[in-house]
This record gives structure tokens, C-alpha cells and sequence, in this order.
DNA sequence: GGCAGATGATTAACATGTTAAGTGAAATCG
DNA sequence: CGATTTCACTTAACATGTTAATCATCTGCC
């Protein structure tokens, strides 16, 4: 680290009345931190994903169908945590690259279900168990109890957060 | 919740031998918690972003920018957290808009150095109030001890991540 | 039965994330 | 001092995030 300044501050004036109000430094507000954590996890396992040709998403969507039999594709939209039209895309990805399978509900024929194929299985237990090692080493320098507790933290905050969500809305703003 | 399935399970026979392995329940994943947990604060401020014509990444140059005086590139990139091309592509956007203003040092040609405008300052103080308001509530709710031992243990989890980084490259893949 | 409104999914359009390649300038070394 | 390497930054190319619009189907209601 080390500033390393006073090399290339041959400016003239520039900023005026700049740094009035430092703020919360910036650097160590909550999402920032958030990023950060996150960021410094999946740092660790992209590598890995990635000799294997896939991304941080594409392993999340295929890790998910791998724990159900075959899921609607908003389902699985909710349960990887990806918006819609990211789904959409990578879904048509998976399926030209035959890692997944999907068909229209008989019933509705709105809906797609989505299931994981033979090919995708293969594919995930080839990556699964790099992916083991490094969530235990991580585990292992971070300490099992902290990593626990933190967890719950952020279940703690998410679930607060969505609470202040809905406080906002009661009244007012309906139409857009 | 609740699987709702029975009903669009008219299938036939897809996977076989799926739910194999349940693996780390997915949902529960660190990467996940941090993400969701991450989501659920910028799900608060991104609105009041918008209204102004800012997104969370100019928000953040911006941010960071009012605590100096004026700043090298890279280093802009290392405190607002964002990879070079990104950072490249937003500054032209911003220098367009004239919210930043852009030089070349005079000791070394390479090196641009970038500072916050007087508009740009002005849309941060015109943003800054309901940010500090979204801010405060998400304290209040959460409990500002909590918050504070929260982004604690975000700060050790990502210095020992680091950790682990280096530990993996002290010998052997120097060339690629 | 048919139509207005709701719903599931995709597409469009633009911004960013991510890795690789390119460009020009500076530092290093023979 | 000139070739090579390193460095700061930008472009390129592709994948995803994000919001709005589109499309087809479904549902409720008459």
C-alpha cells in the first residue's frame, strides 16, 4: 500500500472548497463491506468454475437444479437469486450446451420447467469437489462458529431490511 | 415457500438418479448470504440513485471523489472498488456530464488524475440527505452495535481470505 | 364464448463485471 | 542510448445486472 503521492501532484488548484464532508470515509460504509466480503469469497472459487467452463451463475443455476427433481424457471429464478432476463439467457446457454433440459408445463403452457441433465451432473460432480475444499478451508481460517454466527447476521439484516421495504409502501405511491 | 409441486410434474421420467448430493443446502452458501445480504441494502438506496440520474457505481466514484482532492485512476479504482474497464467506461460517461474533471499529470503522461466539479459536488450534496436518512434507518433497525460487529467480522473474513490467496501462490504457477 | 386484466417468460436496451488484448509512455538494462 | 520490459490506461468481447417493453397464455367476469 503506501500513498505513494507527492510524484505526480505538480497540479495547480483544481478543487476548491472539495472534502467538506468526509462522510461515513466511504470505504467502510455496509455495502461497500458487503462488496468486499463478497468479492474477496469469490475470488477463491472462480478459478476453479472457470477451468471447467463455468461462470459464478451458471454454477449457482445448475447447483440449484441438482437439488430439486425439475423446477419452473421462476422458481429457480427465486431460489439462484438471478433477475428474469439473466436467467432467461444463461437458461438458453445451459440448454445449447445440453447441461440442462426444458419443457413447457403441459398444464400452462406459460411456464417452462427445468431440470438438470445427465451431462449437467456429470459436470457438477467434476467441479464439486475443488468447490468442497476451498468452503472448507475457508471455513477452516475463518473458524466454523464465526462463519455461523456471521451467517446469521446477514439473514438478520436481510430480514430486517425486507420489513423496512414493505414500512414504505402502505400508502402512497401506487401508480407510477 | 411451500414446493407447490403435483402440478406441472405430469413429466415422464427426466433425471434419474438427481438429489444426489443436497451439498450445502445452496441457499445457505456464504457467497449467497453475502449477495442477498448486499441486494437487500442497495435495494434501499438505488431508487433515490435513479432519481437523480446516478447509478450505485457513479455513485460510488462520485463518493469517493468528494474525500480528495483529486485522484489517479488506479487508485480511484482501488477505492471505489471497481475493475479498470469499468472505471474507464464510467469516467467517460461522467466527463461527459461534466460532474468530474479529467487532466493529464505533467510527470508521467500515462497517468490521469481526476477530481470531483462543482456540479458534480452539487448533485452529491442534492443526493447525499436521503442517502444519510436510508442509512440511519437501516442503523436504527439493525442496531448500530450489531452493524458495527457486523462489518468487523466482514473486515476479518475478507483480510483472511486474502491470507489464503497468498498462501496459494508462494511457489510452483508463476508463468501462465 | 369472449374480452379485459393478470401472469410467466422472453426480448430489448443500456450499464457494469470480467478477462484479454491493445496503446502509448516510462523505466530498466545491456 | 536503444531495445526490451514494465506500467497506466483504454478497448474489445462476452456475460450478467437492471428496468422496460413485448408476447403468449390464463383467469375472472359478463
Amino acid at each position: 500500500m503506501a500513498r505513494k503521492k507527492s510524484q505526480t501532484e505538480s497540479s495547480t488548484e483544481t478543487a476548491e472548497t472539495v472534502r467538506r464532508a468526509p462522510m461515513r470515509d466511504f470505504s467502510r460504509s455496509l455495502p461497500m463491506s458487503l462488496l468486499r466480503a463478497r468479492e474477496a469469497v469469490m475470488r477463491q472459487f472462480r478459478p476453479s468454475l472457470r477451468n471447467h467452463g463455468l461462470t459464478e451463475q451458471q454454477w449457482r443455476i445448475l447447483r440449484a437444479l441438482t437439488t430439486v427433481d425439475a423446477i419452473e424457471v421462476t422458481e429457480l429464478a427465486r431460489v439462484a437469486f438471478l433477475l428474469g432476463p439473466s436467467l432467461s439467457r444463461i437458461l438458453r446457454d445451459l440448454e445449447a450446451r445440453q447441461l440442462i433440459e426444458r419443457r413447457t408445463a403441459k398444464a400452462d403452457l406459460r411456464r417452462a420447467v427445468v431440470s438438470i441433465s445427465a451431462k449437467g451432473l456429470k459436470l457438477i460432480e467434476a467441479v464439486a469437489p475443488t468447490s468442497e475444499a476451498i468452503y472448507a478451508e475457508i471455513t477452516s481460517r475463518y473458524g466454523a462458529r464465526k462463519l455461523a454466527e456471521l451467517q446469521d447476521m446477514l439473514g438478520v439484516l436481510e430480514r430486517s431490511l425486507v420489513a423496512m421495504e414493505v414500512a414504505g409502501e402502505e400508502s402512497g405511491e401506487i401508480e407510477e
